[in-house]
DNA sequence: GTAACGTATCAGCCCATGGTGACGTCAGTC
DNA sequence: GACTGACGTCACCATGGGCTGATACGTTAC
Protein backbone atom coordinates (compact mmCIF):
# COMPACT_ATOMS: atom_id res chain seq x y z
CA UNK A 1 0.00 0.00 0.00
CA UNK A 2 1.36 3.22 -1.04
CA UNK A 3 0.14 5.29 2.11
CA UNK A 4 0.33 3.35 5.32
CA UNK A 5 -0.43 5.62 7.99
CA UNK A 6 1.91 4.89 11.01
CA UNK A 7 -0.40 3.42 14.18
CA UNK A 8 2.15 3.82 16.29
CA UNK A 9 2.63 7.83 15.92
CA UNK A 10 -1.35 7.50 15.95
CA UNK A 11 -1.48 5.94 19.17
CA UNK A 12 1.27 7.82 20.58
CA UNK A 13 -0.69 11.00 19.79
CA UNK A 14 -3.87 9.57 20.87
CA UNK A 15 -3.20 10.26 24.87
CA UNK A 16 -4.81 13.36 25.86
CA UNK A 17 -1.71 14.71 27.91
CA UNK A 18 0.93 13.35 24.97
CA UNK A 19 -1.25 15.65 22.76
CA UNK A 20 -0.71 18.47 25.06
CA UNK A 21 3.07 17.98 25.09
CA UNK A 22 2.76 18.14 21.76
CA UNK A 23 0.73 21.26 21.89
CA UNK A 24 2.86 23.00 24.16
CA UNK A 25 6.06 21.86 22.60
CA UNK A 26 4.79 22.98 19.16
CA UNK A 27 5.32 26.40 19.74
CA UNK A 28 8.70 26.30 21.87
CA UNK A 29 11.06 24.03 22.90
CA UNK A 30 10.53 23.27 27.14
CA UNK A 31 12.68 21.06 29.41
CA UNK A 32 10.80 18.58 31.66
CA UNK A 33 10.33 21.58 34.30
CA UNK A 34 8.40 23.44 32.25
CA UNK A 35 6.08 20.22 31.94
CA UNK A 36 5.31 19.73 34.56
CA UNK A 37 4.13 23.77 35.60
CA UNK A 38 2.31 23.55 32.08
CA UNK A 39 0.68 19.83 32.44
CA UNK A 40 0.29 19.46 36.62
CA UNK A 41 1.59 16.16 35.82
CA UNK A 42 4.23 14.46 37.94
CA UNK A 43 7.42 14.33 36.68
CA UNK A 44 7.59 10.73 36.52
CA UNK A 45 4.76 10.10 34.28
CA UNK A 46 6.05 12.94 31.93
CA UNK A 47 9.92 11.57 31.96
CA UNK A 48 7.35 8.19 30.71
CA UNK A 49 4.72 10.03 28.13
CA UNK A 50 7.97 12.11 27.00
CA UNK A 51 10.32 8.63 26.14
CA UNK A 52 6.99 7.22 23.94
CA UNK A 53 7.11 10.36 22.39
CA UNK A 54 10.86 10.23 21.62
CA UNK A 55 10.73 6.37 20.90
CA UNK A 56 8.10 7.59 18.16
CA UNK A 57 10.37 10.18 16.89
CA UNK A 58 7.99 12.56 17.43
CA UNK A 59 10.44 14.73 19.79
CA UNK A 60 13.91 15.29 19.82
CA UNK A 61 16.02 15.91 22.82
CA UNK A 62 18.74 18.47 23.87
CA UNK A 63 20.68 18.12 27.40
CA UNK A 64 21.57 21.46 28.52
CA UNK A 65 23.79 21.36 31.54
CA UNK A 66 21.35 19.27 33.74
CA UNK A 67 18.53 20.07 32.08
CA UNK A 68 17.02 17.98 28.73
CA UNK A 69 15.44 20.24 25.99
CA UNK A 70 12.27 18.59 24.09
CA UNK A 71 11.68 20.20 21.15
CA UNK A 72 8.67 18.63 18.21
CA UNK A 73 9.48 17.34 15.15
CA UNK A 74 7.55 19.21 12.93
CA UNK A 75 8.51 16.18 9.92
CA UNK A 76 7.02 13.57 11.93
CA UNK A 77 3.61 15.45 12.58
CA UNK A 78 3.32 16.90 8.72
CA UNK A 79 3.96 13.30 7.46
CA UNK A 80 1.30 11.69 9.40
CA UNK A 81 -1.02 15.27 8.30
CA UNK A 82 -0.13 14.58 4.35
CA UNK A 83 -1.07 10.73 4.88
CA UNK A 84 -3.97 11.55 6.34
CA UNK A 85 -5.08 14.28 3.90
CA UNK A 86 -4.24 11.54 1.07
CA UNK A 87 -6.70 9.43 2.75
CA UNK A 88 -9.32 11.95 2.75
CA UNK A 89 -8.41 12.83 -0.68
CA UNK A 90 -9.11 9.11 -1.52
CA UNK A 91 -12.45 8.72 0.58
CA UNK A 92 -13.60 12.07 -1.17
CA UNK A 93 -12.66 10.44 -4.88
CA UNK A 94 -14.73 7.39 -3.81
CA UNK A 95 -17.16 9.12 -2.47
CA UNK A 96 -18.38 11.24 -6.07
CA UNK A 97 -18.03 8.10 -7.50
CA UNK A 98 -20.77 6.34 -5.70
CA UNK A 99 -17.85 3.83 -5.52
CA UNK A 100 -19.71 0.53 -3.49
CA UNK A 101 -19.46 -3.17 -3.20
CA UNK A 102 -22.40 -4.83 -4.13
CA UNK A 103 -23.24 -7.77 -1.43
CA UNK B 1 -6.74 27.23 21.22
CA UNK B 2 -8.03 27.92 17.26
CA UNK B 3 -6.97 24.24 16.65
CA UNK B 4 -7.72 21.61 18.77
CA UNK B 5 -7.08 18.54 17.68
CA UNK B 6 -9.49 15.86 18.41
CA UNK B 7 -8.06 13.61 20.72
CA UNK B 8 -11.37 11.29 20.51
CA UNK B 9 -10.81 10.92 16.91
CA UNK B 10 -7.01 9.96 17.28
CA UNK B 11 -7.87 7.69 19.79
CA UNK B 12 -10.47 5.62 17.51
CA UNK B 13 -7.78 5.71 14.54
CA UNK B 14 -5.04 4.63 16.77
CA UNK B 15 -6.33 1.30 16.98
CA UNK B 16 -4.67 -0.76 13.93
CA UNK B 17 -8.06 -2.94 12.72
CA UNK B 18 -9.96 0.62 13.18
CA UNK B 19 -6.96 2.20 10.81
CA UNK B 20 -7.20 -0.72 8.31
CA UNK B 21 -11.27 -0.64 7.81
CA UNK B 22 -10.95 3.06 7.46
CA UNK B 23 -8.50 2.16 4.78
CA UNK B 24 -10.64 -0.31 3.19
CA UNK B 25 -13.59 2.38 3.65
CA UNK B 26 -11.88 5.12 1.87
CA UNK B 27 -11.69 3.22 -1.07
CA UNK B 28 -14.95 2.41 -1.50
CA UNK B 29 -18.37 1.74 0.64
CA UNK B 30 -18.23 -1.84 2.04
CA UNK B 31 -21.21 -3.63 4.68
CA UNK B 32 -20.07 -5.51 7.56
CA UNK B 33 -20.01 -9.28 5.16
CA UNK B 34 -17.25 -7.43 3.48
CA UNK B 35 -15.62 -6.11 6.32
CA UNK B 36 -15.30 -9.61 7.77
CA UNK B 37 -14.03 -11.07 4.29
CA UNK B 38 -11.78 -8.45 4.63
CA UNK B 39 -9.89 -8.01 7.77
CA UNK B 40 -10.81 -12.02 8.44
CA UNK B 41 -12.01 -10.21 11.94
CA UNK B 42 -15.35 -11.86 14.04
CA UNK B 43 -18.51 -9.70 13.08
CA UNK B 44 -18.73 -9.08 16.64
CA UNK B 45 -15.59 -7.75 16.98
CA UNK B 46 -16.18 -5.82 13.76
CA UNK B 47 -19.78 -4.34 15.04
CA UNK B 48 -18.10 -2.86 18.00
CA UNK B 49 -15.15 -1.42 16.74
CA UNK B 50 -18.08 0.24 13.42
CA UNK B 51 -19.78 2.08 16.28
CA UNK B 52 -16.18 3.35 17.83
CA UNK B 53 -15.90 4.89 14.27
CA UNK B 54 -19.63 5.97 14.00
CA UNK B 55 -20.27 7.46 17.66
CA UNK B 56 -16.05 10.02 16.24
CA UNK B 57 -17.71 10.79 13.10
CA UNK B 58 -15.81 9.38 10.85
CA UNK B 59 -18.81 6.85 9.10
CA UNK B 60 -21.86 6.70 7.61
CA UNK B 61 -24.26 3.98 7.27
CA UNK B 62 -26.87 3.56 5.23
CA UNK B 63 -29.09 0.36 5.64
CA UNK B 64 -29.85 -1.25 2.59
CA UNK B 65 -32.42 -3.88 2.92
CA UNK B 66 -31.19 -6.39 5.51
CA UNK B 67 -27.22 -5.09 4.63
CA UNK B 68 -25.85 -2.03 6.40
CA UNK B 69 -23.06 0.09 4.25
CA UNK B 70 -20.77 1.89 5.49
CA UNK B 71 -18.41 4.66 4.14
CA UNK B 72 -15.75 6.97 5.22
CA UNK B 73 -16.55 10.99 5.57
CA UNK B 74 -13.81 12.35 4.15
CA UNK B 75 -14.34 15.30 6.42
CA UNK B 76 -13.43 13.88 9.41
CA UNK B 77 -10.32 12.83 8.15
CA UNK B 78 -9.65 15.75 6.54
CA UNK B 79 -10.65 18.56 9.25
CA UNK B 80 -8.03 15.92 11.56
CA UNK B 81 -5.20 16.40 8.25
CA UNK B 82 -5.53 20.01 8.66
CA UNK B 83 -5.01 20.45 12.22
CA UNK B 84 -1.97 18.28 12.46
CA UNK B 85 -0.83 20.10 9.65
CA UNK B 86 -1.66 23.53 11.43
CA UNK B 87 0.66 22.04 14.01
CA UNK B 88 3.59 20.69 12.43
CA UNK B 89 3.58 24.48 11.05
CA UNK B 90 3.82 25.96 13.94
CA UNK B 91 6.39 24.06 15.43
CA UNK B 92 8.59 24.41 12.08
CA UNK B 93 8.41 27.99 12.70
CA UNK B 94 9.41 27.96 16.38
CA UNK B 95 12.08 25.77 15.81
CA UNK B 96 13.70 27.86 12.59
CA UNK B 97 13.30 30.89 15.36
CA UNK B 98 15.57 28.97 18.05
CA UNK B 99 12.49 29.70 20.52
CA UNK B 100 12.83 27.90 23.89
CA UNK B 101 11.86 28.56 27.85
CA UNK B 102 14.79 29.35 29.50
CA UNK B 103 15.18 27.46 32.85
C1' DG C 1 33.45 16.33 49.39
C1' DT C 2 28.37 17.01 50.14
C1' DA C 3 23.98 18.79 49.17
C1' DA C 4 20.42 20.05 46.04
C1' DC C 5 18.29 19.68 41.80
C1' DG C 6 16.78 17.79 37.15
C1' DT C 7 15.88 13.70 34.96
C1' DA C 8 15.48 8.70 33.97
C1' DT C 9 14.33 3.93 35.29
C1' DC C 10 11.93 0.33 37.67
C1' DA C 11 8.14 -2.31 39.91
C1' DG C 12 3.59 -2.31 41.02
C1' DC C 13 -1.35 -1.14 40.99
C1' DC C 14 -5.42 -0.29 38.61
C1' DC C 15 -8.44 1.04 35.11
C1' DA C 16 -9.68 1.29 30.22
C1' DT C 17 -10.35 -1.23 26.31
C1' DG C 18 -10.14 -4.98 22.82
C1' DG C 19 -11.74 -9.73 21.91
C1' DT C 20 -15.27 -13.29 22.41
C1' DG C 21 -19.61 -16.04 22.98
C1' DA C 22 -24.48 -15.95 23.86
C1' DC C 23 -28.37 -13.85 22.57
C1' DG C 24 -31.80 -10.51 20.49
C1' DT C 25 -33.63 -8.06 16.47
C1' DC C 26 -34.90 -7.05 11.89
C1' DA C 27 -35.41 -8.08 6.88
C1' DG C 28 -35.98 -11.21 3.23
C1' DT C 29 -37.34 -16.07 1.55
C1' DC C 30 -39.84 -20.21 1.44
C1' DG D 1 -46.00 -18.56 9.84
C1' DA D 2 -41.17 -20.58 10.16
C1' DC D 3 -36.49 -20.22 8.81
C1' DT D 4 -32.19 -18.08 7.54
C1' DG D 5 -28.85 -14.62 7.28
C1' DA D 6 -27.13 -9.81 8.50
C1' DC D 7 -26.23 -6.91 12.42
C1' DG D 8 -26.35 -5.21 16.90
C1' DT D 9 -26.08 -5.53 22.05
C1' DC D 10 -24.65 -7.37 26.35
C1' DA D 11 -21.69 -9.63 29.85
C1' DC D 12 -17.43 -11.49 30.64
C1' DC D 13 -12.41 -12.09 30.58
C1' DA D 14 -7.69 -10.84 29.63
C1' DT D 15 -4.26 -7.82 28.17
C1' DG D 16 -2.17 -3.20 27.74
C1' DG D 17 -0.96 0.90 29.25
C1' DG D 18 -1.24 5.04 32.27
C1' DC D 19 -0.13 6.68 36.92
C1' DT D 20 2.63 6.49 41.07
C1' DG D 21 6.37 5.95 44.68
C1' DA D 22 10.91 4.52 45.35
C1' DT D 23 15.21 4.85 43.65
C1' DA D 24 19.33 5.71 40.77
C1' DC D 25 22.19 8.74 37.98
C1' DG D 26 24.33 12.96 36.37
C1' DT D 27 25.12 17.93 36.93
C1' DT D 28 25.66 22.20 39.36
C1' DA D 29 26.38 24.91 43.67
C1' DC D 30 28.31 25.32 48.17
Amino acid sequence: MVTSVDGDVLKVLADPLRMQIVRLLAREALCTTHLVEETGAKQTNLSNHLRALRDAGLVDTEPCGRFTYYSLRPEAIAALAAELAGLAATAREASAAGRRRSC
